[in-house]
DNA sequence: ACATAATACATCGTAACACGAAGTATTATG
DNA sequence: CATAATACTTCGTGTTACGATGTATTATGT
């Protein structure tokens, strides 16, 4: 999937993948995985940026003598993913754009 | 609409735009606004970029005294359009994944 | 027993990209 | 007569996805 396509919608996923349960880096690439690829360097970078916007608190916990760090989304995490759904209509509006001029095949 | 999800757009927008009737930057722009914002920097900047990447050719005309350049697609430009159309089911499934997740509301 | 894969996280450098700002120049409009 | 609209260009900047590389432990296969 072209790289430039997926840039706005990484974030999201990564939400998405913590929303309803407090996951960690290895499980969450496992989890979008089959809906979008994303590389481990990818992934902890975004989740570290979204750390920084407030949209993730994290917390340690030891698993099997390693640490583990667990993803807890937040309110304002809560809250993009709800502008995300806002903008899908701005998205599909576009989508449609290209559709229209393009009846051939 | 947030920076990153025009990402992937931008292009197949333009080349939306020039599909159907060779056109110029400011008509383009004018074209495309009511469904994508784009200053003119962002414009001529993927203008260039597609034409050195071969999906379409330029040529100019003078028109009132002032030059106007003419963009016009190529082959390797509908295949850009034909391209997106294929990964508009990923971008789908993504949005799937996000809506599914997310059940309040 | 020993190698390989899987689990788990981190860092660094890089290239692509959208955009604001600023500039140049002509033609319309109020 | 000034301002807006038309039309294109260049520069610098900040954001970002990713490959490469590194560290370390636990499972699994043979």
């Amino acid at each position: 999937m072209d790289i430039q396509l997926k840039r706005g919608l990484l974030d999201v996923c990564v939400l998405t993948a913590i929303k309803n349960e407090d996951s960690y880096g290895y499980k969450i690439i496992k989890d979008v995985s089959p809906y979008i690829e994303m590389s481990e360097s990818t992934l902890y970078t975004i989740l570290k940026r979204l750390e920084v916007l407030g949209m993730l608190t994290v917390y340690t916990v030891e698993h099997g003598g390693r640490l583990r760090k667990y993803y807890h989304i937040t309110n304002a995490g809560l809250g993009r993913i709800k502008d995300f759904k806002e903008e899908w209509k701005e998205v599909m509006s576009i989508y449609k754009f290209v559709m229209k001029e393009d009846k051939d095949e």
